[in-house]
DNA sequence: TGATAAAATGACCAGACAGTCAGTCAAGTG
DNA sequence: CACTTGACTGACTGTCTGGTCATTTTATCA
């Protein structure tokens, strides 16, 4: 348990790390990987392209960092908000409104995500790793809330990974087409409308037990 | 009208330019647009790199005929299934298995698809036009649909708009999940369980009116 | 068959970019 | 103040690739 007292040494190192990421989340969300350049994230973190490569190997090894900063992020809202729902419904609404509003607030981030999800498509299955792990753990924790639901016969007995994949790829939809438009914040008619809609097609038919 | 009948030139340009679609359609869809070289593409369509240049004027308006010409064929088949279903529910499931199964017998197609709508919300507005033309019209042909339900009491009155664009998430959810675990066609019980779930969502509670 | 035109080829070029490394300089130390 | 250290810099290099075009091959026809 070596619990030293970061130095000031950590501190800039720390800083310039973070400073390197979000330079790059920009970057990467405006051109994505390819078109992205070193040059252009070492301009916007203020740095010399020579100080980039002695905080990270190589082009790729920032953007892996940028992609997992983000998705620990969100994972992390995520599961703090379904811990709070009081009930299947709640939990529904929180993991929509929760994946909304964090992109919309890190749109750069939401770019880079979505070329990633669209990258795990073409890859190859062991490359895949990493990337379907995040995405796993966020449906999971979803898929948990659904089968509680269902074995409380608060929703009808559907699949519960099913409905939870379908709530994703809704939720994913609706983010991007905010973006699309340029919504800003305000209106939550869309995240109400997707959650009844959900919630509809979920709920025991009248009178149906078990 | 000048209805000349085609020429041989024409029938072996013609050929020429399917077989670069059809390579292309390949490459681009393993390595993404940047890391596809136009090598690559001439090698997979049995031509020199020059002859390739011949038939189309570069990298990207090549990359736009694949994407266009794929488009134009989703577009032709989801018109023809929903033309000829019987009921809206039918409709719902039609959009979701034509597009499912065009997808699984081209998922070369599929990944190409995948990155431009990708690409699409990172994209300027004034570049996004054609790609999202070619979306709209897809989902505007489900919305008719819906909108003539509601119409007609057969759901719930809902927002045609929304209730489409639910529809093409999940399908397209679906399908990318499908492409990953490398499901062999058969099993149709993700596709039923999908419409299943939207029309329990959309139909009318069971005494509503109007 | 020989002449002419059209189509196809692939060596080549220019520009771009990831990654390197010799040199700079500010902060710390005795 | 003289000296050391190491974080930082940015010019440079090797490689790669989109696009060109002089040359070769193939098809057409008199």
């Amino acid at each position: 348990m070596s619990a030293t007292v970061p130095s000031k040494e950590d501190i800039v190192a720390e800083f310039r790390r973070r400073s390197i990421i979000q330079a790059a989340c920009h970057v990467f969300g405006e051109k994505g990987f390819e078109a992205a350049t070193v040059d252009a994230i070492a301009e916007a973190a203020r740095v010399a392209k020579g100080t980039v490569y002695l905080y990270y190997a190589s082009k790729q090894a920032i953007y892996d960092a940028v992609f997992a900063s983000g998705m620990a992020e969100i994972e992390r809202l995520i599961g703090e908000q379904l811990a709070a729902a009081g009930s299947a419904r709640a939990a529904i609404a929180a993991f929509v409104t929760v994946r909304a509003e964090y992109f919309q607030q890190h749109p750069d981030f939401f770019r880079v995500y979505v070329a990633e999800i669209a990258r795990l498509v073409a890859a190859s299955p062991e490359s895949r790793g990493a990337c379907q792990a995040a995405l796993d753990r966020q449906t999971r924790a979803l898929q948990k809330v659904m089968e509680k639901a269902v074995a409380a016969g608060e929703v009808r007995p559907v699949d519960p990974e099913a409905a939870a994949l379908a709530v994703f790829d809704m939720s994913k939809g609706l983010i991007g087409r905010r973006l699309l438009l340029g919504t800003r914040g305000g209106s939550h008619k869309d995240i109400t409308f997707l959650t009844d809609l959900i919630w509809s097609g979920l709920k025991p038919a009248r009178g149906q037990k078990k």
